[in-house]
RNA sequence: GGCGACAUAGCCAAGUGGUAAGGCAUGGGUCUGCAACACCCUGAUCACCAGUUCAAAUCUGGUUGUCGCCUCCA
């Protein structure tokens, strides 16, 4: 299995630390609203990346954390912490505000078939671990205490951009308008470790700690949330592009600092969704939400479809054209696989041939659209139906577009066990009238009892399988 | 200003040196009373320039464009 390691700038063959298994990391949702679905891409892709670990035989540990703490916001505002921001504008406590939105980011996952990872820690679990890590820090000469908040040393470091070739003179401070240069740092690059004094007054949350009562900085988290379950040897590290720098940037330097050692091996950055103006964002445009979609018409699946149609290294843009032409093409594939017979014996060498092929070719650097293209090439091939049902359910576990599930509304009265009873004997009945009306050739009776469903919100059509109706 | 990613047909996209997979859409056709479904056929020399090579979308250098990051951001 090979992947693109944002460190090496490589496509590298993965070789995990110990041989086998994987430990996984993914920076997880900050919980003060409802996720936007470019947030959920990187979930999506990330998703995609444990599933193909596992179903190339790895051996999976995967840690999320949830920031329900210490997040400041921008959004146009004077700068308070975005939990409290929410908790205000929908009056409710700060922890049932995280509450609700972590619930509802899970339920997104759910609807997008993102499994929820093996571990998942809420930042306010921590606080003595992130307090534990500074002081080691302090210890170790890698932090200093100034203006009453604890930095990071950066100049400590001999090569603190890991990621590129950036230099502290060029770095430009204060790009965005809220953001201002904070005169208690040493070097430009220093960044807080705790706060007990910052412009940002009124933090609902705040913990004692041997400086004074405060709250983290904003990198801490992932740092001890991911050596808290994984230990001091990560194989992957997950996360949007925009975390590169200054997060990810960050955490290899505390982290490394703190255990003396190479901390993570691979770091795999998702592109952004962008809709036509650039990158999405809560407070641009559309609030483009699985919901929103859902109230749309979308099966929230089609979403993963049009993701896993491209790379997660390419920049992917979001018009309602292309996911209405994702639609198309779930639709299609779905009928096409629910027409597969289920004759035969499964052929279990070609079974393994195609899954190996799989994971080979999906394998490299994580090629979605490819492993959708092999989808195709099992419907064309001459196996039997029972080997290619086998098939393509073996690859929906890394997919996660349930393909082999019966598709919803084609007309079996088990599949209408939502409706009322007397509902579906009403369209039965309309149904057989209708029938009687086409054996008799007498069409316009016919088709007046199709309109007459129709304006009753019943679809009906006429498949080789027979007559199938739907709300429209 | 610095750093980074990306650039293949209307759209998504494969391709890792040998003369451009696949999917959706479009157009044409078959089938069915019509609609729907299904099926068949249908398209590009790969942003640009220069170089390396017998051979480049694929390697090298440069140019252009788009997007992102530079202390909230997936």
């Amino acid at each position: 299995m090979k992947i693109y390691n944002s460190l090496t700038k490589k496509i590298e063959e993965f070789v995990p630390n110990e041989e086998g298994k994987v430990k996984m990391y993914t920076c997880g949702p900050t919980v003060y609203h409802f996720a936007h679905i470019g947030n959920l891409r990187s979930y999506l892709m990330e998703d995609v990346l444990e599933k193909l670990l596992r179903y190339s035989g790895y051996d999976v540990k995967r840690v999320m954390n949830i920031t329900d703490v210490g997040h400041l916001s921008s959004d146009a505002d004077t700068g308070e912490d975005k939990m409290l921001k929410g908790a205000k504008r929908e009056h409710k406590t700060v922890m049932e505000i995280a509450k609700f939105y972590t619930d509802a980011f899970f339920s997104d996952c759910e609807k997008l078939n993102i499994k929820t990872p093996d571990v998942v820690e809420p930042a306010t679990n921590c606080i003595p671990e992130f307090i534990h890590m500074i002081e080691v820090l302090l210890e170790k000469g890698y932090a200093y205490k100034a203006g009453e908040n604890v930095y990071f040393d950066t100049s400590k470091l001999d090569d603190y951009f890991v990621f590129g070739n950036q230099n502290e003179e060029e770095l430009m401070v204060g790009v965005r308008d809220d953001v201002t240069e904070d005169e208690n740092k040493r070097n430009k690059n220093d960044f807080v470790l705790w706060f007990t004094k910052s412009k940002f007054e009124d933090q609902a949350l705040k913990w004692d700690s041997p400086w004074g009562t405060g709250y983290p900085g904003w990198h801490i988290e992932c740092s001890c949330i991911s050596m808290k379950h994984l230990g001091e040897y990560m194989d992957i590290h997950c996360g949007g592009v925009d975390n590169i720098f200054p997060h990810h940037t960050n955490e290899i330097a505390q982290s490394e600092s703190y255990i003396g050692h190479k901390w993570c091996n691979y770091w795999f950055h998702v592109h952004h969704l962008n809709d036509e103006t650039g990158k999405m964002s809560k407070s641009k445009g559309e609030f483009l939400t699985v919901s929103l979609l859902e109230e749309k018409g979308y099966d929230p699946l089609v979403y993963r479809l049009f993701t896993l149609q491209s790379h997660y290294r390419k920049p992917l843009v979001f018009t309602y054209e292309a996911l209405d032409q994702a639609a198309a093409v779930y639709k299609k594939l779905k009928n096409r696989i629910s027409s597969i017979s289920s004759e035969g014996d499964v052929d279990e060498a070609a079974k393994k041939e195609w899954h190996d092929k799989f994971a080979e070719v999906v394998g490299n650097d994580v090629n979605t659209a490819m492993g959708l293209t092999l989808v195709y090439d099992v419907l064309k091939s001459d196996l039997n139906g029972a080997t290619k049902r086998a098939i393509i359910d073996d690859y929906d576990y890394v997919l996660g577009l349930k393909l082999t599930e019966a598709k919803a509304g084609t007309g079996t009265d088990s599949e209408h066990a939502d409706e009322d009873p007397a509902v579906v004997a009403h369209v039965e009945e309309k149904i057989a009238e209708r029938a009687a009306a086409k054996k008799e050739k007498n069409f316009a009776l016919a088709d007046s009892i199709r309109d007459e469903l129709l304006s009753e919100g019943i679809v009906i059509k006429d498949t080789r399988e027979g007559v199938v109706w739907s709300r429209k």
